[in-house]
DNA sequence: GGGAGTAGCCTAGCTCTCCTAGGCAAACGG
DNA sequence: CCGTTTGCCTAGGAGAGCTAGGCTACTCCC
C-alpha cells in the first residue's frame, strides 16, 4: 500500500487552514484523516489525540502572528510603530480566524513558554520605548495594548459592530488614535489606586 | 412513570451551572440528562438541538450581566460610573466564565436584537454621557471600552497576564484610570484617519 | 544484497455524543 | 370520564475520539 506522506507539520499546515476555513471547533481528527486519505485511527500514528492538534494549530499562528508583526515593525517607531503593530494584529486574525481562535486556548505553561508567545510580548514592550514608560507602568500599558486588540478583533469577529452604520476600520484607527494619546500622557495612578 | 419536571429554564440554569464548572464546550445535552435523571433522547422535546442549549445560556448570560451593570451604575456618574461598570463585567465575568464565554458566540441578528445585548449597550453610552462626546465619537469610544473590558477579561482568563509578578488587579485600575483619561480628552482624528 | 528493525498504515471495536422515529402513560380540559 | 396534550420512554443510526493489535514497506547495517 502506497504511504500517504503524513508528517505532523503536514498535518498541522492542513488542520489550519481547516479551522480557518470551517472554524476550530471543527476541525476533527477524521476530517484531516480525510483530506489525506487516510484512516483516523492512522493520525493517532502522529499524534497523542485531538487536543494536540489544536495546540498545534495555536503554535503555529502565534509563530506565524510573530513573524509579520516582525515584518511590520521593522524600521518604525513611536506611533508609526504602534499602528503597524496594530494592523498586522488585526489583519492576521481577520485573514486566519480559525488559526487566531485556536490562539487563544489555555496552553500549559511549559508550552507557553517556548511557543512564539514571549517573543510577541518583546516586541510589544519594544514599541513603548517610544513612550518612555518605566515600570510597571509599562507592563500596565503592554496589558492595555494586548487588551485593546484581542478585545476589538474578537468583538469585530462575533458582530458585535453589526448593528450600528458606523465601520469597525473607522473605529479602529480611532481608538489606535486615542491609544496612542494616552501613551503619551500616561496618567498616574489615581488615589484608590496602589 | 414519575415526571422529572424539567422545563426550558430549569434546563438552561443547569446548563449554565455546568458551563460554569467544566466550560461550554463540555456542555453536553447528554450530561444534562442524567443531571435530570433524564434520557438524552426526551431532553429534545423541550430543545430544538444542542445549539440552541449553548444559545439559551448566552442569553441569560448578557441578561444577567446587564442586571449587574444596572445595579452597579444606579446613582453614579463620570469615572465613579465608568469603574463600577467595569468592575461589575469584570467580577461576571471571573464568578461565571463558563457563561461568559457562552456570551461569544454568534447569535443570529434577530435573537441578538431581542437579547439584552442592546441594553448593555444602551448602558454603556449612558456612561459616555459625563464624558460629553458627540457621534461619531461615542460609538468609537464605545468601542473601545467594550473591547478594553473583553480582552482584558479574555486574556486573563486563558492566563495571559501569568508571567509576570505584577498583579491583574493592579493593571486593571490603572487601565480604567487610562480610559478615563482618555475619555476626558478624546483626541481629534489623526490625519490619516477618515 | 539480505535480513532486522521500525515507521506508517490498516481493521476491528469500544465509548460517547447528537439526533430521529415512534410509542405509552400521566395530567388536564371540557 | 374521556379524549387530547404533555412529558417521558425505547430503539437505533451516524459520526467523533481513541485503543489494541497486526501487516507491509521502507531503511540501515553488515
Amino acid at each position: 500500500m502506497a504511504r500517504a506522506g503524513v508528517t505532523v507539520d503536514r498535518l498541522t499546515l492542513a488542520a489550519a487552514e481547516l479551522a480557518d476555513q470551517v472554524g476550530v471547533e471543527h476541525v476533527t481528527v477524521a476530517a484531516l484523516a480525510r483530506h489525506f486519505g487516510v484512516k483516523d485511527a492512522s493520525l493517532y500514528f502522529h499524534l497523542k489525540n485531538a487536543q494536540e492538534l489544536r495546540v498545534r494549530i495555536a503554535l503555529l499562528a502565534l509563530a506565524e502572528l510573530a513573524d509579520r508583526v516582525a515584518a511590520a515593525l521593522a524600521g518604525r517607531s513611536g506611533k508609526d510603530a504602534l499602528v503597524a503593530f496594530a494592523d498586522a494584529y488585526r489583519d492576521y486574525a481577520r485573514r486566519h480566524p480559525g488559526r487566531y481562535a485556536a490562539m487563544q486556548i489555555d496552553l500549559d505553561p511549559e508550552t507557553a513558554a517556548t511557543s512564539a508567545g514571549p517573543r510577541h510580548a518583546e516586541m510589544t514592550r519594544a514599541i513603548l520605548r517610544g513612550y518612555r514608560l518605566d515600570e510597571p507602568d509599562q507592563t500596565d500599558a503592554v496589558r492595555m495594548m494586548h487588551s485593546t486588540f484581542h478585545g476589538f478583533v474578537s468583538l469585530e469577529r462575533t458582530g458585535g459592530f453589526r448593528h450600528h452604520p458606523r465601520t469597525a476600520d473607522a473605529s479602529w484607527s480611532r481608538a489606535l488614535d486615542a491609544l496612542d494619546a494616552v501613551l503619551r500622557n500616561w496618567p498616574r495612578p489615581s488615589d484608590d489606586t496602589p
